[in-house]
DNA sequence: GAGTGGTCTAGACCACTGG
DNA sequence: CAGTGGTCTAGACCACTCC
């Protein structure tokens, strides 16, 4: 019955999917019964289960035990994804990113970086500074740091024009799986100011970010300040514990 | 097999999880096979592989196709919950929530407001305007505003003490199943400077939330504004596409 | 080749809802 | 009562990895 490259699964949700944004299933509306749909789509019923089970998961349905499968409210924001790079993000909000490369170098990790990033101190470290803009507006000001060892020679790439996070995983097979830090508030600082154009005293979005690979194994720190002014960054929508 | 409470892939991914954190199973340890695993817990492939598969899509382990599954780092950071109350946030940072309650009011819907919260304009909403603390230190002033149709009443419990999520839950089986909103940074006011007892000029944190039942109905409209200095918010940990 | 994870089937049973 | 979602079984097949 599988004819495309997807599982079965992942396409009967695509086909839900589409037909909830195409308004023929809308909010609150109850979808047809578990076995109506595998007759109609000619799966077994575990496998439509577990199309449905992971769109309840992520919160497009819902379900009541004895009643039915509904379609839940419409997500009014873009969900966040925390490993969204800046390029990615900017391009859903229908903005032209771009960078200014402040600063790349090779140097030693300190012991507390060395901790962070799970190396040994003086193990090569890469410190990117990048200015980030959206439709050349300055917005924000990024430091990465990066395991050397996992892309060695990335000084070599163009690092003004594209996503980092691109050149990560095209020419080093390295794909981000999941990240965690903290955002806060800071003032900006006289040099911040003048990169953004603006007068003091400004309020910044701070971000501290640590990425790693699906093993757990950590890749980069990255250390972020945002305009508070021009940027707003989306909270995720979560479905409770 | 059925013993406990529990559905039995619940069941199996709490015993998976109680291995972890006991030692037994250790980061980057490899599962045993599927197979085995259901011969020793004596359940049936698919069964095992929904506990397991759970478990992936959470973040604590991870697959590779032919060879095996294994343990992934554990998670450093609590995880973000943006359904957390202050109170419970608090609390997991090892500190005492209170509040000063600065207002509590009921008023009629807006226009801009009735869109939000999907009511009509004129609908009585509720307003509360809190400072909160943390070991009576001040960290954050949030102002909610309630569908009053979903919790009448509510201005006859005790909202200084308590976490207004736990009235929500506990008096009117109110839910919240997910959130949607976005974070920036913004300077403080005279009267907030005053509220926190800080200088001017100074950084704030910036949320705006609305929250949502199961069904997606909305609920309410959060604001809050946090010192820069003194609160970080956890940025979850979530896995890529 | 044998062993692994990942997908899929065609049934079954249960608790819950509604008429 | 019949219909629903939710769980569970005991198999099967495939692609992949390692030997």
């Amino acid at each position: 019955m599988n004819t495309g490259q997807l599982p079965l699964y992942a396409q009967l949700k695509e086909s839900i999917i589409h037909d909830i944004r195409a308004g023929q299933l809308k909010p609150q509306d109850k979808l047809p019964s578990h076995s109506e749909l595998c007759d109609v789509h000619n799966v077994s019923y575990m496998t439509m289960r577990r199309a449905i089970n992971e769109l309840v998961n992520e919160g497009m349905l819902y379900g009541v035990p004895g009643k039915g499968v509904y379609v839940a409210e419409p997500k009014e924001v873009a969900e966040m994804d925390p490993l969204l790079s800046f390029t990615e993000d900017m391009a859903r909000r229908g903005k032209v990113a771009s960078s200014r490369l402040l600063s790349a170098e090779l140097y030693e990790a300190s012991t507390i970086m060395a901790q962070v990033l799970k190396v040994q101190p003086g193990d090569p470290l890469v410190h990117l500074v990048r200015l980030r803009l959206a439709d050349r507006m300055p917005v924000a000001i990024q430091r990465v740091t990066l395991r050397y060892a996992l892309c060695p020679g990335i000084l070599d790439y163009d690092l003004e024009s594209g996503s980092l996070y691109a050149i990560l995983r095209e020419n080093y097979g390295l794909e981000l799986a999941a990240t965690e830090g903290t955002a806060s508030a800071a003032l900006a600082g006289e040099e911040e100011a003048e990169l953004f154009g603006i007068e003091l005293p400004a309020a910044l979005l701070v971000t501290e970010q640590v990425s790693y690979l699906g093993s757990g194994e950590p890749v980069e720190v990255a250390h972020a300040r945002y305009r508070g002014d021009r940027y707003g960054m989306p909270l995720p929508r979560v479905r409770g514990q």
